[in-house]
Parts: C-alpha cells; sequence; structure tokens
DNA sequence: CTGCCTAAGGCAAAGAGTTTGCGTTTGGTG
DNA sequence: CACCAAACGCAAACTCTTTGCCTTAGGCAG
C-alpha cells in the first residue's frame, strides 16, 4: 500500500509531495502526536479522503515519511582504514537513531507496514551503507568482514538497544561493538 | 499510563481482568485487526469511557496484554551445559518470537509504549531468562560470558531480523548465534 | 493532435470511534 | 464507621473514518 504504483509524473505526484511536505511541517510545528488526517490533509490543500484512499491511514503516511527521512542521504565518510570507517558510520548512526525524532521515526517505520516492506528498506539502508564501507576496505586490500556479520554485531545491538532499552547508550558502546566484529587490534 | 498504579484490589482489578481477557479473546476470535475499543469494552462489561481513561487508547490496551503474553511461563529447561541449555533456549525464542502472532505481539508491545517501559519489561525477560542459564552454567563450573554479550549476540541479532528482516530465519541462524559467543567448541 | 479510458481526487453524507462533564459507586484509610 | 478520592457509568458533543458518486486529468492508441 505504500510506495505504491502511482502514475509517476502530474497531480499523483504532485499530491505525494504536497502530502509529504505537510507531514513534515506539521510534525516540527506541532510534534507527531498532534497530527490527523484531516490537518495534514487541510495543510496539503487534499481532502481527507484523498489520504485514506492512498495511504490507508494516517500510520502508514507516518510510516513512508519516516523511511524517507531514514535514508541517508549521503555515502559514508571515508577515513583511510576500515576501522575507522565502521566506527564512524556506527557513532554516527547511533547518534542519529537514538534521538526522539530518530527513534519515533524507527517506530513510525515499523509500526505503520502491514506487510514489513518499509522495514526491509530501513535494513536494505543500513546494509547498503556497510557494503560500501566494506568494498572500499576490500579495494584498499584490508581484511574485511562480510556484510551479514556486520549487521549481526553491529547494526542488530544498535537497534535491539534503540527500541527496548534507550538508557546508558554512548559512542562508547558503537565503538566496542566495531572492535568486536573486527578484532581489538582493528584486525 | 500503562502498568498504572491502580488500587490493587476490588473492582478496579476486576475490570482489568475483565478487559484484558476480552482482548485476548477478541483477538482469537476476530483477529488483532478487527479490534475496537467499543467493542472490546461490550465483551468486559464496561463502558468505552473506562478503557480510554485507564489505556488512552487502543494501543496502549493492546500493548499491555502483549507483554504478558510476551513473559515467558517457565523457566528455560536443563539440558545439562550451557551450550545445550543456550541453544535450546534460543531456537524457542526464535521460534515464538518470529511466528505471526510473536511478532505481532512484539510489535504491539513496542508501539503503544510511549515511554518505553513495556519494549524494557521485554527486553527484562530475556535477560532474566538468560541469566538463569549463565547462572546455571557457572554453578556447574562452566565458563561463562555475561547476560550483556549474550544479549548483544544472540538475542539482538534474533530480535532485528524478526522486526525488520523476516525472512529466511531458522533454528540453525539460532545455533550459529549462539556458537558465536560461546565458541565453536561450546567453549 | 485528438479522443477515449481509467486511475485518482473532490465533495458530502453516513457511520464509527473518541472525548468529556457530571453524577454515582466503591476501595482504601484515619 | 465515616470520609475521601479514585474509578466507573452514562450520555452528549465532537472528531475522525468510510463510502458512493461525480469530476478531473494522466496516459495511450489511433
Amino acid at each position: 500500500m505504500s510506495r505504491q504504483m502511482v502514475r509517476p509524473g502530474g497531480r499523483s505526484a504532485r499530491v505525494q509531495a504536497s502530502v509529504h511536505a505537510a507531514v513534515r511541517e506539521l510534525v516540527s510545528e506541532l510534534g507527531r502526536d498532534a497530527l490527523t488526517v484531516p490537518l495534514v490533509a487541510q495543510r496539503a490543500g487534499v481532502t481527507p479522503s484523498t489520504i485514506y484512499r492512498r495511504w490507508g491511514d494516517l500510520r502508514e503516511l507516518l510510516s513512508d515519511v519516516a523511511v524517507e527521512r531514514l535514508r541517508p542521504d549521503t555515502a559514508p565518510g571515508d577515513h583511510g582504514a576500515l576501522s575507522s570507517d565502521l566506527t564512524a558510520w556506527a557513532e554516527q548512526f547511533l547518534d542519529e537513531m537514538s534521538s526522539p525524532t530518530g527513534r519515533a521515526h524507527i517506530r513510525d517505520a515499523l509500526l505503520g507496514d502491514p506487510d514489513g516492506g518499509n522495514a526491509g528498506r530501513c535494513s536494505a539502508y543500513a546494509a547498503g551503507q556497510i557494503d560500501v564501507i566494506l568494498t572500499r576496505a576490500t579495494e584498499r586490500g584490508e581484511n574485511t568482514s562480510d556484510v551479514e556479520t556486520v549487521v549481526d554485531h553491529v547494526v542488530a545491538p544498535l537497534m535491539y538497544r534503540i527500541l527496548f532499552r534507550p538508557d546508558g547508550l554512548d559512542a562508547a558502546y558503537a565503538r566496542r561493538l566495531v572492535e568486536g566484529v573486527l578484532g581489538p587490534a582493528g584486525r
């Protein structure tokens, strides 16, 4: 239902853009909890029924918007070595995701997502970033792990704690996880 | 708002029990998506406003019920060795949690949970079970990891994949995770 | 370029769920 | 036993959601 095969151009695209923009504006103005479909519709200049028909309900709409905001907008930085690349990425990931708005986006993405497609997309974003880092390391001739291992040892613990135990998370924990997967010496 | 300091006995307790029971009945009869607050209220023999005032909304109520169902009802089995105890527990955990109803409970518990209290409770359940297993191993004289390590290396990957990538999960994966944390030889 | 065809949106009424004020019941407590 | 406040029931007001019907406007074939 989300990321639907809308007609690619014209009115459909305009409506989608305007609704997404309305959601972003209203979230920052009134806070996430104050949103309602009629409110978003009014700001976007459409009728509520349009939103209900396209997205089903508010949660799916928020899920759509959340996934977009979770998409990385830039390739991970190149610091010259696998261990620093991965550490920097993990620290930034934790920082972004563990903030109140980051957590809200993750929850939204997970929630309004009957088929799990949006959650899968989030996971793919992270895996993609890690793949870039590992590929770069391989090209340097470094000895790398594979993506799945890094997902299991770094992304999963970070995400688990963000979702289930938001307390006591800091950059040092992220660094420890990266050390754990590469070996203490940076391998 | 959930797990509130309700008056421990009398009517409040009866209402809570009857509402929880109504949720469980209706979920199994009509499916989770068909639930509404008025429906639950009718079955429970209370008025909708009672539910709204005690739980806030349907999601928080479902979160409450879900957490109860995620609570382990029995101590982890004793198979005589750490590696078999942990493997059996992980396999069962994956099996229960990755089923459609298990996933639904996890999602419900996470979703209707503004302050994260319910999610923390879920995590504590798993940590408690692992602690029992590790303590037993220590008493046997086995060389054990600590709970946090097992959470990071076993629970977190399982949960991450259940939530974000529900495909391709099987008992072998759970076994591999346990081997990873104990060492391939069972340590 | 023109004219169909259909997906998508607008509108408005009907339906359903949510919120709230007020009076009553009922545990807890001195 | 008497009091107090939490919790509940009731019902009205309100908001959100759903739905049928009509109009608009992309896309596409001729």
